[in-house]
DNA sequence: TTATCATATTCATATATGTCAATCTATTAA
DNA sequence: TTAATAGATTGACATATATGAATATGATAA
């Protein structure tokens, strides 16, 4: 699985944030995506490829079909990144603001 | 400040990524997030520009010093997002590993 | 087999991005 | 004022990325 900053990446694109948006509760074949937007075939299957590449999704196939599904440990490892951070932000925003 | 996807993509540099660690906790000047890294000084600039653009960093001037610091709110924003998705996945793993 | 369907890959192209050298701006020090 | 310092901006360039048309692959259906 590729590091964490390539993970951030791969959500850095408002069409891959949707499909990982479309993908909770659910796995989805590419042709449930596809549907989704107003994109080419090719586009969508670039972007799973991208998303797939960061760890962010997996996918496997049933006959004709691929589903996607999101992949938790990828998901967990950029939780604790930005739980840090938002952690870190909020205790010194609240100090600044006791100091004001 | 931007949408979501911004903010990932903000993040989706290491080094961008790194200068966000370096903030967690403290301000800091340019000078001595240059000082951190082997690239120069306007690749640092336009990092810290683009995080400030996402709105994942905000700045104030001190005399001739520009203190960055992380922003709370971005990135309360978004932990709401990969919180979802981690506990949509975590649970959807779950289900699978308990079938099997 | 052959045709069809779902998806991936290749290729071309336009745009975006990361980087640095040079320069500019704003602030302080002399 | 003038010089020095911190940082931003501009310009140029190489690389990366998003996109779609055309094509390939892999699996079922006829």
């Amino acid at each position: 699985m590729k590091n964490v900053s390539e993970k951030f990446k791969a959500l850095g694109d408002p069409i891959r944030l949707e499909i990982v948006r479309l993908l909770v509760g659910k796995e989805l074949c590419v042709c449930d995506i596809l549907d989704a937007f107003q994109v080419s075939q090719p586009t969508i299957s670039h972007h799973l490829k991208v998303l797939k590449y960061a760890g962010i999704v997996e996918d496997s196939r049933d006959g004709r079909w691929i589903y996607y599904r999101l992949n938790a440990a990828a998901l967990a490892e950029m939780m604790l990144v930005i739980s840090e951070l938002n952690k870190a932000a909020s205790k010194a925003e609240r100090a600044r603001t006791c100091d004001a």
